[in-house]
DNA sequence: AGCACGCCGACT
DNA sequence: GTCGGCGTGCTC
């Protein structure tokens, strides 16, 4: 009997690959564990066994497989099934969801490594320069790298160069492995045995008298280890006895010292619980016994809380329940809401249970914690983490809690999977036969639409924590401030006035300028309109190239406009501003005052973010100038006055989400002030003063939002009444694109309908160097879901069967944002 | 995705 | 005349 494995490959390939494995390796291997097979003519690739069996395949012979890398299966079983629904459901292959949910030391791939072939000699004088370099090169190290040649050589295609000489016999080519992981070895001295014995201290000191350095890392290293008596790592004898390393080095080579290493768990947490979960308010107390209830009826609840009403501490009851059973608990948040504030609290109240798993952690870490997880030890029972950490391989999953569940950053955009960690997370957690709680001071209209629908139970809470109150929202008109020359620059006399007295008394305040997108967007500097597109629920873009205003939904365009469609003003303007300029002007305005800024360039880096936020809690910085990074989780007790620069460029955002999204941040922000006992200001500053939304925000009346925003939807065919899949094409060729996308469009008509929108080019219609267009499959609510992705997947082989498309790259992406 | 095979322009 | 460009096809 022979025997097989179908294994994923981290390729994006759609098929599973076969090899063949003998009798004994058959009898070992399971679905879940990883081998390194050879694949394509010379590389080796890690691959995961899906599943052994003993069909051999009819049209073609399977290869060997090269190695075995793991004893025993490092994903599980749930885990397959989950990824065989993420794959079905965001159209993309097994092998992207196996290179998304492996930390990639999991992953490790072979390199050609090049050596002198000892049992021939060469006469120089027949090979060609390029071929004496690198052989030049092989006398000098042992052996080259293809990353080496390519250096050595300064060019990119190397292979002919290598070919030529193992035609020529000089050279011999092997595949090597590497295991990627090592774990974290830390350097510890002690004084070597011969003169730690008592009395040979002055022995020793005497001995050093004419090197001071060294005598005072001795003593030091003495006074250390008299207090401590813990092990001594090189790094804390260092900064004790301010000694460079240089000084440390030459006492171990006179072996004074002795180094050792011992191994160091990298995501350890030392502490223990040091603090009781705090009582709950009664309005807490009423919310954890209606998710109680309403989990004994529904697998999904949500729990829509207003800002700061200590939805953290109603989790961490929740979290005390599950933990007390013994299975694990998942906590997902967007990665910019994983601050130190939070993951510290948790800590308090869990200590060494708690692990993190976020994107600033290097591939060690994560693995590190993948294999806690997997071995279900306690000190990784709750996971704290972002998107990507639904793949860790859980055991037997208590809860899940997904937190600000309506962040747009819990869809992954690129690369594939394209996933909604929110609805991966469900998913996932019903595999296990667990409930999911959902949080959101401001809900996702999917959440709460599937609220109405009956299929997710809802707990309400309507105090703040300490009963503080909401904070006072006021709009300013800079339209009528703009007429009334009381603008400096993009502050309002009201904002100023408001900001002067809130830094008398010393509070701190929070300027929230969202810079999001840079796609233009023409608004009249009289009367602060901005052009429609009649056919959908969004603004027009200012396309500069071809001075046309278009949709980026349904194509519609028109010529530029000379002058305001509602007032008539010939000054339309489509330049925006950002948070830099903000900055400036703040502190022009008030210079004896700390300005700061938090955005996507500040806080580059791992630790970039925290030092912005220290430094705010710390008073060090009394006026903080920021993007929606700002509305995350941040607990700041001084801020009693936020100000929100421009609310139109959100409101004005071409999507169908736009106003939805704005409705969100602005009450996001508005949150962060006044925590504490005095009622916080906002101030608003709008061309639209009577938006609807901005009404809505002020009054907080989510319900009314709700009802409008579904109207929309419904009127517009939108999500979550209608589903959307996104499909995009990219390729160099213009041409290309737009004649692809014609019959990729048209094929997908004769199947949808009118339900089809585009083709049509995004705001930015070429990057990298590559043109894409993307085309829009609305699918109502009776249709099947399944059906009309298999219909799309036909259709999308048959597009690529055809030549002249094969190059062209199309992307699927279902629920798009 | 890699990587090899195979057919056309700019250089020793 | 070759070297090297990237179109095309395949990977168990």
């Amino acid at each position: 009997m022979q025997h097989f494995i179908d294994v994923i490959l981290p390729v994006p390939l759609e098929r599973l690959f076969t090899y063949s494995i003998t009798q004994a390796e058959s009898e070992f291997l399971k679905a879940g564990m990883r081998v390194a097979v050879p694949f394509g003519k010379s590389k080796i690739y890690t691959a995961l066994v899906f599943k052994v069996h003993q069909q051999q395949p009819v049209a073609y012979e399977a290869k060997e497989i090269h190695q075995i890398l793991d004893d025993a299966p490092i994903i599980t079983q749930t885990q397959l099934t989950h990824w065989q629904w993420i794959s079905e459901y965001y159209l993309c292959t097994l092998g992207d969801v196996l290179r998304a949910a492996l930390p990639n030391s999991f992953l490790l791939e072979s390199e050609t490594i090049i050596t002198k072939n000892n049992d021939k000699t060469i006469n120089d004088a027949d090979l060609k320069d390029e071929e004496f370099l690198v052989y030049e090169a092989l006398h000098h190290q042992s052996s080259l790298k293809l990353h080496d040649l390519i250096s050595i050589l300064d060019k990119k295609n190397v292979f002919p160069v290598i070919n030529s000489l193992l035609d020529k016999d000089a050279i011999v080519l092997q595949e090597e492995v590497y295991e990627k992981y090592k774990p974290k070895l830390v350097r510890y001295v002690k004084l070597n045995s011969q003169h730690s014995e008592s009395g040979k201290l002055q022995d020793l000191l005497e001995e050093l008298s004419r090197a001071p350095k060294q005598r005072d890392v001795i003593m030091t290293l003495f006074s250390i280890s008299a207090q401590t008596k813990k092990p001594i790592k090189v790094s804390e004898l260092s900064e004790a006895s301010d000694a460079s390393p240089a000084i440390i080095k030459s006492l171990i080579d006179k072996e004074i010292l002795t180094e050792y290493h011992l191994q160091e768990d990298r995501v350890a947490y030392s502490g223990d619980p040091n603090e009781a979960s705090k009582t709950l308010n009664i309005h807490q107390e009423k919310a954890l016994r209606e998710i109680q209830q309403s989990f004994e009826k529904y697998n999904i609840t949500l729990l829509h809380g207003v800002t700061s009403s200590g939805k953290t501490e109603v989790y961490v009851k929740l979290i005390e329940e599950v933990i007390s059973t013994g299975k694990q608990v998942l906590y997902l948040l967007p990665e910019i809401a994983l601050t130190t504030q939070l993951v510290s609290r948790l800590e308090t109240y869990f200590g060494g249970k708690v692990a993190v798993y976020h994107s600033k952690y290097s591939s060690h870490e994560r693995l590190e914690l993948w294999n806690n997880v997997l071995e279900n030890q306690p000190k990784a029972q709750i996971v704290l983490g972002a998107r990507s950490s639904i793949f860790l391989p859980f055991h037997n999953l208590g809860l899940v809690i997904v937190d600000e569940e309506h962040e747009t950053s819990f869809k992954q955009f690129d690369p594939a999977p394209r996933y909604h960690a929110r609805d991966a997370a469900i998913v996932l957690a019903s595999l296990f036969k667990s409930k999911t709680l959902l949080g959101s001071a401001t809900p996702s209209l999917e959440s709460y639409y599937n609220v109405k629908q009956g299929k997710y139970g809802l707990v309400e809470i309507t105090h703040r924590f300490n009963d503080v109150m909401m904070p006072d929202i006021e709009l300013v008109d800079i339209q009528d401030k703009r007429k009334r020359k009381r603008m400096t620059g993009h502050f309002s006399d009201r904002l100023i006035e408001e900001m002067t007295e809130a830094l008398r008394v010393g509070h701190q305040i929070i300027l929230f300028q969202n810079r999001r997108g840079f796609s233009p967007i023409v608004e009249c500097t009289t009367c602060g309109h901005a052009p429609q597109c009649p056919n959908c629920d969004v603004s027009l873009t200012f396309h500069q190239f071809k001075n046309e205003l278009r949709c980026h939904y349904c194509g519609y365009y028109t010529a530029m406009l000379k002058n305001c469609m509602a007032c008539g003003s010939v000054e339309l303007d489509t330049k925006g501003f950002g948070t830099e300029q903000v900055q400036d002007e703040a502190q022009e305005l008030f210079p004896e005052h700390k300005v700061g800024r938090m955005d996507l360039d500040t806080t580059r880096g791992k630790f970039g973010y925290d030092k912005i936020i220290t430094a705010f809690e710390q008073k060090e910085i009394d006026i903080l100038v920021g993007t929606q990074m700002l509305t995350k989780g941040l607990d700041f007790r001084n801020v009693k006055l936020v100000g929100i620069m421009n609310a139109d460029n959100m409101l004005n955002f071409p999507d169908f989400r736009a106003l939805e999204r704005s409705f969100q941040l602005m009450l996001q922000v508005s949150g962060r002030a006044g925590r504490t006992d005095e009622r916080g200001k906002v101030l608003i500053q709008t061309y639209n003063p009577h938006h609807r939304i901005l009404h809505q925000v002020s009054t907080n009346n989510y319900a009314e939002m709700y009802l409008e925003q579904m109207d929309e939807r419904h009127n517009f065919k939108y999500p979550p009444v209608y589903r959307l899949i996104k499909i995009t094409l990219k390729h160099k060729d213009y041409n290309k694109v737009n004649i692809g996308a014609e019959w990729y469009a048209t094929g997908l008509r004769q199947v949808f309908k009118s339900h089809i929108l585009g083709p049509e080019f995004p705001p930015i219609s070429r990057i990298r160097n590559q043109f894409h267009k993307n085309i829009l499959v609305k699918i109502p609510p009776q249709q099947s879901l399944s059906k009309t992705k298999k219909a799309i997947v036909k259709i999308n082989n048959s597009f690529l069967s055809i030549k002249e498309f094969r190059s062209v790259r199309v992307i699927l992406n279902v629920d798009n944002f």
